[in-house]
Parts: structure tokens; sequence; C-alpha cells
DNA sequence: GATGAATGAGCCTTCATTCAT
DNA sequence: AATGAATGAAGGCTCATTCAT
């Protein structure tokens, strides 16, 4: 919503530690590259790749990145937070819980659908990825948690479901969805949307 | 089920290359060590590994796999098989169409689920890996087709739904299963599967 | 002893820049953090460490000191003058010329074996420790050789001993002795200084 | 004394690991690499240089010698090995047993003097290095140590000497003795053996 | 003057793949 | 046929040094 709300400091920010002429200039090219390079490579590309691609030196990275994990989120955190917001919202918005509930997860899907190779690494059990995955949940498994409640309490959805176990089935269906025009996630997805209802 | 009927020797196995006294024996045990590697360290784990585990040389399995897409298939030919064949056998036995296709569907999770990283590498786009996805397919789809079809001429599920898309959707749903309590993947697929019942 | 004389306004300081109320502070920090690390981590430490154990930036030092010799020369200075001037003070007030002579390795000996790391880059043929080198030996040899002269004129010694390579296997013999509890540097110099003594 | 007792096999060995006809002269070609790039570059020179030196790829060295230490050790084997075996020959052959002691100890130094930073690196205290450290200290210190038995016992020297300790006095005092002209480590080892006749 | 961001060379290490034995 | 040694391309990471602010 706000852009880059961790690096912050936009508005006020006195106590902010200065000086970022050129250095704001490079995380947004490396941001920018990074996203790009994910897309085209996923998120394991080589660095040398990324810093080649926004035209700085490897160590440039690693300033402003220490961690694969750290440059992930970094990319990935205008997305989430929008996504993390967007929840309530729809939640006065829709017409119902249920149909709240159906575009968040709309959203979301846009998001990682557009992102190659994120929703891959999102379920990689790979170490180094912790802080990523816990980035993730810990943003969006409260907002969909409560979407659930609510679809829950007013009776369109079975109330036994699991807000994490849901998102990561939402996250699986979206990999490899780019790119394949045989397989479109935003139809398994509703699906498994559709699986919620109360069955008869 | 039967062996590695389809390695060679399809069918009369007429002309088919004798000499293989040990040349069997050899990729009997490579195949042996690659399920058991596979499941340790996923389908992209160092060929090194896999040798050394079957005991023999890294260029015998080149010899026998020419790329690792063959070895994956080779691997994992017996249960695509047993899995192929137990659709019309269900289709018969099962109290219903939609039952078949259920209990069908359960049956391709619990190959996939069990084998670790085996969901993903058939995801991957990454090019190598195209003959694995065409055998996988090419085997399975048809399969599931017919138990779509039954299933949607008995009026159980909706008629829009194609079976590549489901059962990469359900592959989908299957990676990266195992090694994580909080996810079941079984709990998913059968949200999906209830999610093709015709929508009110 | 004398605060850092050498660095600067040698003796007279007749035209000596002026504009140090802070740079004085700096270098000063300088030392002491170059010191302090040159401890923990051996003279060869990142440049990085000591700037920030300073709580300055990298190329204040830079500034400062151009190459690393010169920040080890001027960490060292003190020492190595207090060392220069104990030979004369010794050689009046010692027992014997002999006695100076050990009392002045013991010094320097104490000196060495105290700083780590110093020892073995004195030793370093590495080019760009010329500076450095010299220094020490054009500061400390002049001295040795006094001593050793007074010492071998009275009979003490042999009269055949090379004061820059004397000077040399002392500090061979100092490096590594911290560290090293099974490792007596002390010891070792002492034999070397027994060794002088005329030969039967 | 027996070349390259290691690797060994030599004469009989049927039950050793034979095919090797290559990969012998691909770790000898390695061994002289990296002695010359040792003596050149010192033992911690680039595994790269050493590759390209002798004629391999990296991986080459890598295969034979896991780590640095052990090709270090491998280098310089022969050496300690003749170096050892020279202790209890010296002993019978010579006139006195301090005389053997001398004699041994020149052995050594010779050793030392030419190989250019070895002298240092045994001194180091670099973790990574203690295989090495052990495996000099191992096979030398009781060989040493028989030799000071033996003179102090003949009343030649003192008897309070560690022969570790002496053995690090003497490879310290060979430290950067190549090279200089200015500094004759033998003249300085001299002095130190001197030093341990029993004092006035 | 001071700062610390940026640079990029350099090193280590792993692994798929080829090839001589 | 089988072997496993050799290869060399990658890729990660560090650190001395320069330069714009």
């Amino acid at each position: 919503m706000e852009g880059n709300s961790t690096v912050n400091d936009g508005g006020a920010g006195r106590a902010a530690p200065r000086k970022r002429a050129d250095a704001r200039r490079n995380e947004r090219a490396l941001l920018d590259a990074a996203a790009a390079v994910f897309v085209t490579s996923g998120v394991e590309a080589p660095v040398r790749d990324i810093a080649a691609r926004a035209g700085v030196g490897v160590a440039t990275i690693y300033r402003h990145f220490p961690t694969r994990a750290d440059l992930i989120v970094a990319v990935y955190r205008h997305q989430v937070e929008a996504c993390a917001e967007a929840g309530p919202a729809l939640l006065e918005s829709a017409a119902s819980p249920y149909d709240a509930l159906r575009r968040w997860i709309d959203q979301f899907v846009d998001f990682l659908v557009t992102k190659h190779g994120l929703a891959a690494v999102l379920q990689s059990d790979n170490a180094g990825f912790d802080t990523l995955h816990a980035y993730f949940l810990d943003r969006l498994v409260p907002v969909c948690s409560r979407l659930l409640d609510a679809a829950a309490a007013a009776g369109e959805i079975r109330s036994d479901l699991n807000a994490l176990e849901l998102m990561r089935g939402v996250g699986n269906l979206c990999i490899g969805a780019d790119n394949d025009p045989r397989y479109d996630a935003r139809r398994m997805v509703a699906l498994l949307i559709a699986g919620l209802r109360p069955q008869p």
C-alpha cells in the first residue's frame, strides 16, 4: 500500500540514517532487477545475474540483502502487504464473507501466478528460506484465518478448515501456472474454494 | 506389478539385444538405488550419490539412462503403470463413477506423497524433464479422462473439466506434503475433488 | 610514552599543517583500534574491522595511513622507540654489557610476544611490508649492535656476531608464542643468548 | 626412506586398489606442482594455481587431497620420514650424542630452509592445519626427544629441555631464511644448540 | 575531511559429463 | 561393459580499495 514500508523514513523520519542518494537508487534497481530475474530464472537465480541486471557489483547485493531470503522478502513485500491489507477491506465491501474469501484468494493467486517461481519457493523445504516462509505466513495466515472464520460463522463453508493449510494448497496450485497455457491455476483454485462449501 | 516390463522388450521382444547377465543386474541395482536416493534427497540428487549407493560407477548410469529424466521415468514406471491400470478396474468395482474417480485420485496422491520431490519435478518447467512430463501425462491423462467422463455422464460432477489440468492440480497439491506435518495434501485434494461436484 | 611524537611534527614542527581538531582524535582512535584488533586478529586483520572498532569510515584509515605498513608502524612506534631508548640506558645501569644485552633482548621479546602476529609479519617477505621492516631495523639494529659490541669488547660473548641477524633470530623465536602454552619464546631466546657466550 | 610410503602398494600390494595408470601420474604431478607453488607462494597458495601448474583441473586436487592439510602433508612426507629415520642412525654413527643431535638438527634445518613458507605454516595457529602440525610433531618430536635424552644422559647438555619446544624454536628460526642473504638460519640454530650446553 | 556505498577481482567448492583404461 | 579419474563451468562469498556525497 504505502510503497516501501521497510526502508521507510519516507516522510518525517528525522533520526533515520540518511545518506542514501545513490544507495536508495541502487536498492530500488536491485529490487527491480531481482524481480525481473526471479521471473525469468526463479528465486534461486545466481546472485551474479541479479547484480548484472541491476548494473551493480555483487557485493552491493550482499550489502543491501545479506541473505537471499532477505532479498526475496524485500522484492515481494509490496504485494504481500497489499494482500494482507485487502483482507479486512474485502470483508466489509463484499456481498458475503464467502465472497470476500473468494475474492481475496483471487488476489493472492493473481500475485503468485504472475511471479514465476515464487509459488515454488514458498513450498520449498530448503532451509534458508525459513525467514521467507515465516514472513509470508505470519503476514497472511491471520488474514486468511479471519476470512475463513467469518465465512464459517455465516454457515457458508465448512468449519473444520485450517488457514495455513489452505494457503499452502492455493500456493501449490499456482506453481508452474505461468508459461503453460494448458494449466489455469485460477480454475483449479476455484475448484478448491468450491470444495469448501458445506457438503450435502 | 510385472517387474519392469516396459523398460524394453516391450511386447514380443523379437530382436531385443541380448547379453544382459550383469547389465540387467546393474539396471535393477540402479533403479533401486535411485528410488532410495530420490526419497532421501529428491530427484535432483547428485548422480554420484546414486552410483555410489548402487555400487556402480557413474558412467554406468549414463549408459543405462542417458538423461536424468530417463532414470526418473524408469524408477517410477511401476507405479505409474499400476496407477494407469487401476483406473478401469476401479470404474468397474466402485460404487459409482465419482467414487471410482475419488479412489483413483487417492491412489495417485499416495504415490506422489511418498516420493520426496517427485511432485515438484513433475511441475518443473525445466527443459530436460520434458520426456518425464510426457510419460506421466501420456500414460495417466487418458485414464483420468475416462473417469471424469464417466462421472460427468452420470451427472455426478460438472462436465467442463479437463483431465490434464486436474492431474496437474492434484500433482501440485502434493508438493512438499512429506516432511511437513502441518500440511496434509490428501485433505487438500479431497477439497479439490469435492469442488468437482455440480454447483447449486 | 610521549604521545605519538614521531608521527609528525617531529622536532620543531615549524610549518606543520594545522587543522587537527578531529583529525588528531581520529588518528588516535585509529591507532588504539588497530592495536586492539591486531592483538585479536593479527596485523592482517580486515581494514573494515579496524575502522568499525575505531568508529570511523574505512576511507579515513586510508587517508591517515595509505598503506597497511604505515598503520602498523604507527601502532608500534611507541614501543619501538621505547626499546631503542632503553639500549643506552641499560648499558649504563646494568651490571655488565652482557647483562645489558640480555635485559634489552628481554624487553624486545616482551614487546613482540604480547603483539599477536607482529613477529610473524616482521619476517614476512611480503612486499609492502618493506617500510615496516625498514623502520624496525633502522631503529633497533644500531642499538643492538652497540650492545653486542660492548659485550664482545668485554670478552663476554663471541665477537663474530651480527646484530641484524640476531634480531631476526629473536624475532623469529617469538612467532606463535602467544596462544600456545607449550611454547615459551622467552626460554628459547634465553638459549639463543646463552649460545652467544664464547665457546670453550 | 622408501619414497611414497602412504600411497604405497609399491611392491606386492595385491589387494591394494589398482587402476591408477594416470591417477598415479597425476598424483605425482600434483605433488610436484604443489611443492613448486608452495616454494613460490607459500602453502596457502590458491588451489587453482597448483592445479594449473600440474596441468590438471581443480577438482582433481580435491579428489586426491580433500583438504589442504592433506596436500601439504603429502608434499612433505618424504622429507619428514627421512628426517625421522635419520635420528636413530645418527645416534649410532655420530661421535657423541650431542654431535648426533647437532647433525640431526642440521638435517631438519636443511629441509625447512629449502621449503619456502613451510616453517611459517608449521607455526601457524590457523585451524585446519591441525592435522599438519600433528603429523610433523608426532613423527619428529619423539626422535628429537630421544636425541635430547641421550645427550643429557651423557652430560653433554642441560637436562631440563623439552623436545617439542626445541623443535618449534628451530622451526621458527628457519622462517624467512631463504630469499634473504642477510639472515642465515643455520647460524642462528647453531647458537641455539650451543645454548643447550650446561651453563657454567 | 569524513563517510560508507560500490566495485570486482579472487578464492573455494560442487557436480554433471566425458573418456582413457 | 564397467569403471572412476579428470574436467571445467558455475556459483557463493569476502575484502581491499576507490569514489561520490
